[in-house]
DNA sequence: CTCAAATGTGAACGGCGCATGAACTCGTGG
DNA sequence: CCACGAGTTCATGCGCCGTTCACATTTGAG
């Protein structure tokens, strides 16, 4: 099965996007099609995220305008594309993701995966209001997705990664896990998390190839740096580091004494 | 006629955000109000756009760390607040505004009076979502889920704990008896209660275990703090005082975990 | 006061969780 | 076909930390 792709129909208010919206799953709802197309875009269609690439190269499009994303029908799946599309070169954006109500608690901490949601059953205009808002948003706010811990620095547009200047060379996994890491300072996570997370939902394996991705990272951070990723024994990982340690991991700890190595020398 | 401030309840879960959140109109409705409160924050309450600064110096506070505004009861009103709101020098931001099914045609073009919005009906823990997305996507962050007992802190997140702003270096059993106990304060555990509670159902071994915990946990406290966990002699151990003062001291005691600060000198 | 039960204290054992090194699989490109 | 890199799995050793024990100290009853 292919990715299907619908023409643009009669005028209407077609935005000057000329490039298709990407949607999950294929068929995505009517409800949804319908405001799309009404609003003016393409749509194009992939049953799950491994269509995502071939989609694009089939109608030799440079890239989509955006993305809706429906978890309805299979959330699992849904942020499986939500993942894969934002970990491509070129990430798809704006990413909108459709959720049923009883669902909103599973977006907890992975807000990294989309950059507006909504909830049906749909407010009249609601979709397209969020689109239009997201578009504006990334239209006026030249982020330079970067992400700043301390000596490290991520530049998730160009995949690179340094530590405290040095340019550090990390492979796919690598980079994906201290990603995941850095995205969520100080809390911890168990091997199975980072396995669902990071490596996906689908992904069944032994949890200690975790242990080996920690260890080559901390091999690359350097040995001034490898305690950036702490063990916490018997429970898992997590990233951390002294300076917001204040406020962020213990919470507001009164300015007092030494708020320098809280929770962070073991 | 004034804003109106309120302060934090007791303890229980309490977000981290020090700064309150600004809300329009006064009163808020009861599910908003509610819901905001649930997750920890502070909110001040503003009728028009002409309170917002006098509410700001009133509290002697620096800034807010958010804004709630509802459309519902008079959406000229809500958009003149958030016009001001963003025209300050020091804007609010996050701005969140909630409008009805019928409004959302109104926020056409207004995508600069607000940095998202909702729709009522909500979801459950939409509105939290919401705020937490937007929150996340400016770089900053809440802490969820602490537990704050006079001076002991703990992080479930992070398994971090500290003592009057010093941080703690707890084991994984200390973490977890300290938070067992912390968790119900003023109760009374045997050492067979906190076995199977702590330590796990199918657990069986010496009772004296417990102790040796208990002492390492309070030597880790310091001498100041080691008063935290009391023992109660041929029963068992529990965290904090019971406040005599208060007429049927035990008996009133809460089972359960939310009152927080019985007993707890500070 | 006397004594026994309960709890505090110090120390040592030993299992388990983790780090480490290395081998193996799979895909890619020369 | 081989070389190479990336991801995963396996085997081994070490050290933390949970547990236990012996002994000291405290508590409370008679």
């Amino acid at each position: 099965m292919n990715a299907r792709r619908e023409s643009l129909g009669g005028g209407s208010l077609a935005s000057r996007m000329t490039e298709p919206l990407l949607c999950y799953p294929d068929p995505l709802s009517n409800e949804l099609a319908i405001a799309l197309r009404q609003a003016g875009h393409t749509l194009v269609f992939v049953a799950n995220w491994e269509m995502v690439d071939p989609a694009e190269h089939a109608h030799t499009r440079e890239g989509w305008s955006g993305a809706v994303v429906s978890g309805i029908e299979d959330l699992n799946g849904a942020l499986a594309v939500c993942r894969h599309v934002r970990r491509r070169e070129d990430p798809v954006s704006p990413l909108l993701l459709v959720v049923e109500r009883h669902q909103v608690a599973d977006l907890k901490l992975r807000n990294d995966l989309f950059d507006d949601f909504c909830v049906v059953p749909l407010a009249q205009g609601e979709l397209i209001a969020r689109l239009e808002h997201v578009l504006w948003r990334m239209g006026r706010t030249i982020d330079h997705q970067l992400i700043e811990r301390g000596p490290l620095v991520l530049n998730l547009e160009t995949y690179q990664a340094g530590i405290a200047g040095r340019a550090l060379d990390l492979t796919y996994m690598e980079y994906q896990l201290l990603r995941f890491l850095a995205t969520h300072p100080g809390k911890v996570f168990t091997r199975e998390t980072l396995l669902s997370r990071v490596w996906g939902y689908e992904y069944y394996g032994g949890a200690r190839t975790v242990d080996v991705h920690v260890r080559r990272l901390r091999a690359k951070l350097g040995e001034e740096h490898a305690h950036l990723i702490e063990t916490v024994r018997s429970v898992g990982y997590r990233f951390g580091q002294v300076s917001w340690a204040q406020g962020t991991a213990l919470g507001s700890l009164p300015s007092g004494d030494e708020p320098s190595v809280v929770g962070l020398d073991r």
